[in-house]
DNA sequence: GCATGCTTGTGCCGTGGATCACATCGCGGT
DNA sequence: ACCGCGATGTGATCCACGGCACAAGCATGC
């Protein structure tokens, strides 16, 4: 099932590679669309390919042997994913869920590998992608030290806001609160609790399907722990 | 000052490098030795360049606003270091450290470059140590999500430990309490009472330069949760 | 319409572990 | 042998947060 050209050349992977390749590769991609919940790739999976995220959110998640859930990485427009397997062929370390319904492109393991290492530009494309997502772990890292779990909901929290069409600084399909905190390692209900206070504050409004940052700087001092509920 | 080739060879790296190739590499690398508690690579350094352990130990930290240290991973002999901004030529995230006084080459950001990705090999080598370092950090964040200190404290030692010669499981170079405690997000005191405990069983003994572990299992069973400490 | 199920909001209680404050140990240097 | 400093070991205190229990919102389907 062929695929648009434009949609594969908006993906990162994709933007410099020549338009007759894409043609050809557009045919042996197939499309998959998710629902929310829905597993993508399970943990364990050897096979599993490369996948390119058109829309939606995803992300990828982790059971400890307790049965609980940590969060990895959030999965947003334009990303691939499940590159990890295909560069050393060990099956998937993590599930990788959905979180809102998505559309994806899925490519099989074989034509993905020819694919990162077939030109250098590639193949750098794809070490720089990995950087990325190394200090990207970095960071969450440093969020996840931050000694009130308060913190690391403001931290993680800025990590997730964008620009919006309109200049405001939103959330966009704002993430449960259950999904916030396994990224965060805290509960449920201390991330209510903590977004309680930032509206309180007028930090932060829910606007339909939007949460907008009205105050960025405050949200950025609470991360840094300057500002905190009360000791009450 | 040109170093010794099977050194080289040794490295990971390296060890599919013509020999001519190495040869003329090895002109260009500098050695360096550091102390204990010496600084290699600064957050923020633009230029730091690649750098290859011999011996010795280092681990890469970062500080939380409030100035608290906090452990993103150790390096050990044979690793390199510092790719990420040779890769995408962003300053470092991190600084680098070293724990045990240490012996080092370092390589200027340029040739180093021209090295991972002169040929398809090399960048391969490259994606492959990423995809290793990514799986690294989503192990380490699955241990910062055990619910309580004491598995988290246990589950670290058991990433850290290696066979020894003699058929034993040992921990060469135990770290610092301290350095454990920054890396599972907890204090110097949670630690040493862990080991504490740990000695009490049986499970850890210490000899010398190296920590035994005797009942590797046990260890498990407790990063499990199945063995804690009396809750009294 | 109501019924069902997920998400969010909130009070309360118990406790794990951070933190402080020392004591002790062990090693390297002079 | 002595000193000094860093690494360990340990007790006492206290409060943030996890966990439970339940209520209230808010979608989605029949």
């Amino acid at each position: 099932m062929p695929v648009l050209i434009p949609i594969l050349q908006s993906l990162r992977l994709f933007d410099r590679l020549p338009a007759a390749q894409l043609a050809a590769l557009s045919a042996t991609l197939s499309e998959r669309t998710v629902d929310r919940r829905e597993v993508v790739i399970k943990r364990g999976a050897v096979d599993a390919g490369l996948g390119f995220l058109i829309e939606g959110r995803l992300q990828s998640v982790d059971f400890t042997l307790d049965g609980r859930e940590v969060g990895i990485h959030f999965i947003g427009n334009g990303d691939f994913f499940g590159e990890l397997s295909v560069i050393d062929r060990q099956p998937a370390a993590e599930y990788v869920i959905a979180v809102a319904p998505s559309r994806l492109l899925m490519l099989d393991q074989e034509r993905a590998y020819q694919l990162m290492f077939s030109s250098p530009k590639a193949a750098e494309a794809i070490s720089l992608r990995l950087a990325a997502r190394l200090r990207q772990a970095s960071r969450q890292r440093a969020i996840l030290a931050l000694p009130s779990s308060f913190q690391r909901v403001c931290a993680q929290l800025l990590l997730m806001t964008q620009r919006s069409g309109s200049g405001h600084i939103v959330i966009e399909l704002p993430p449960t609160h259950q999904e916030i905190a396994i990224m965060v390692n805290t509960s449920r209900e201390t991330v209510t609790r903590a977004l309680q206070f930032l509206q309180g504050l007028k930090v932060v409004a829910r606007v339909g399907q939007q949460l907008v940052v009205e105050l960025p700087d405050t949200l950025q001092q609470a991360a840094d722990g300057k500002v905190a509920p009360a000791k009450a």
